[in-house]
DNA sequence: TCCTAAGTACACCGATCTGTTTACTTTCGA
DNA sequence: TCGAAAGTAAACAGATCGGTGTACTTAGGA
């Protein structure tokens, strides 16, 4: 395994800042000092704070993604069993002892206007995942596979925000149990 | 109609800025230069931004719930049509042309810490709007009122996620619809 | 071996941040 | 009418913000 370029470094350390701390709440000067590079250096791979704070939600969205991905078709054969494994990903995902809630909700809320490029890069995600969800959905035979992947979706949502405002890391469950009226409803 | 303290004055500028700007975004400068107060007065009311931000969040969930529960009252008769109606009020929301989603859910992104005061209001919020759900639950004769209220609550926020991250109004019918079919379940 | 690219350390910039202080003015009830 | 309470404007404090400039050091390939 090669020694990851200072740029990785960088994206690294300011996707867990990022993460736990916010991205206004976060000064470049902390980043540096964990990232253990100059502000000279951090200013030669980005442009601007708002350039970095981009490829981190773009590597979010990657590792996000594929640990979804992974944990779901890992965990489940059918692709009907995906359809609600993915919900067992969510109930893993909240007991990480870094979880501080879906990222690109928290960008959002940092980054109000639609039209700006970290709400937009989070929309996209959103996207991403859905266009997942339907896959799975087309594979385990959805009459709907668009409107069953909006369903599962919503819940989805859902339960982030239980789990990160009110802390309730059960919700995943419970969206569980409500996505398999929607799933039973599709596939018969 | 008695003209508004200038407390009263502070906190509805405060609450108009931090959210559709964000807390951490929007300075205090701004705020007593919008609300046309000194800072010195600002801070003979509050000791602290933070406890002003409080004060916001506080007032928010009052306007918003008052709001919820007038528009879910007033255009449903049964019980049974407001589980459902309260998914109108979200539709209605959402084409607020201020609409930025929901400001406790913002508040968490920033104030990531459970035990930060914010952040507690925030949980608390939601809490409240589960209660005012399981009392309509109660009333329509729910098998599990607490139970189904936290089911639509789940569609709730899962709506709101779609209208404000990916711009998605359309959630909160779809969401209605999802919703029907647990209000039937209990109620058969 | 030597040149270049990339890195470091650190001072510095102007702007902005939350919060305080000073000195003056307005308002209003006893 | 007068005096206290509450307000104003504005300077100020010290920290931090994002971002730049300078001078020096390191590492690696032709």
């Amino acid at each position: 395994m090669p020694a990851p370029s200072k740029r990785e470094q960088i994206v690294d350390h300011a996707l867990r800042l990022f993460y736990s701390n916010g991205f206004h709440a976060t000064g470049v000067d902390r980043i540096i000092a964990e990232a253990g590079v100059s502000k000279k250096t951090l200013y030669s791979h980005f442009r601007t704070k708002d350039e970095l704070i981009l490829a981190t939600l773009r590597k979010r969205d990657e590792l996000f993604r594929n640990r979804m991905m992974r944990e779901t078709e890992m965990h489940a054969a059918s692709p009907r069993e995906r359809l609600l494994a993915v919900f067992d990903f969510l109930g893993n995902w909240f007991q990480d002892k870094d979880f501080s809630g879906c990222m690109f909700i928290n960008a959002s809320a940092e980054f109000a206007e639609e039209s700006c490029p970290s709400h937009m890069v989070s929309a996209e995600h959103k996207r991403l995942v859905v266009e997942y969800l339907e896959s799975l959905a087309t594979l385990a035979g959805a009459r709907e596979p668009a409107e069953l992947a909006n369903e599962l979706n919503m819940l989805m949502e859902g339960a982030i925000v239980y789990a990160y405002v009110m802390g309730d890391k059960q919700a995943a469950g419970r969206a569980r149990e409500m996505a398999r009226v929607f799933v039973d409803r599709q596939l018969d």
